[in-house]
DNA sequence: CTCATAATTAGAATAATTCTAAATTAACAC
DNA sequence: GTGTTAATTTAGAATTATTCTAATTATGAG
């Protein structure tokens, strides 16, 4: 059914992006693919970016990033998010995790913030409807 | 030295954050306090809610959530996040992490993903500036 | 109570993203 | 290769979220 094309706008977009690690905004990848292509239309850039993020070949850095969410921060909680419904709940209890000892060598850690994603009790069970999105 | 006022604008933002586990976004806090104060506006919902922030009252829930942030989704990877320059680094290595039971017989968990945060090498020593975000 | 200055306000300005409608192009059948 | 069709791209307008500006108000220190 759903047919796709491959468009050498696609393809500049997923080129530069694979040889990226810097987590590039739409305008970052838009200055970048304008380079070799002046056509290119940003767009374009964001018709691909989210194309790609549905087909799973991309993913997003934050959740729901087109508004700030807020949060008082009395507690050091953590966050499960449906992917089903996109309810966000707090999680209270203690989250074990074992960082490696290079990794504790090459940062000076001082937080951790850890997102679970699933689904939750009224939506088990239910196709997934939200792109995965963040992780 | 920074003296800061006690207003009603402040503390009908705070009380309804507290009572709150919606993560509200900037503008669904402006219509609910704005049921019991109808002349508050929502250039001083944002600026204080960036107030709060910035006195560790309240957290946001993600990174520089105005921009949005892209990444080639072909690892399991996570994030350290340098809360004094602001970059972001990969973390390709295995964080271990215990889920207590409680919460996977809660939710259905399908991925996770970690963000760790604190002062990168060319950064530690260097005081903090930026906020605590997201955290 | 007075005063200085912090905070609020409305509305304009900016920035990020999406929408629209027309033009182009990839893919596929023939 | 040619023609057809639906997918994609495009420029620019529109929308949405957030910040800025400059004038006004009100808190809290003395």
């Amino acid at each position: 059914m759903s047919t796709f094309k491959q468009t050498y706008q696609r393809k500049a977009i997923m080129d530069y992006l694979k040889g990226n690690r810097d987590h590039p905004t739409a305008e970052d990848i838009y200055r970048a693919v304008n380079k070799g292509n002046p056509s290119i239309s940003l767009a374009t850039v964001y018709n691909t970016l989210n194309f790609l993020k549905k087909k799973g070949l991309v993913s997003e850095l934050s959740v729901n990033s087109t508004k700030r969410r807020f949060d008082t921060n009395n507690t050091n909680h953590h966050h499960f998010i449906c992917l089903s419904c996109g309810n966000v709940h707090d999680i209270e209890e203690d989250i074990g995790l074992s960082i490696p000892k290079a990794l504790r060598d090459q940062f000076e850690i001082l937080s951790v913030r850890i997102d679970l994603y699933g689904r939750c009790k009224g939506c088990s069970g239910k196709s997934q409807d939200l792109p995965l999105e963040g992780i």
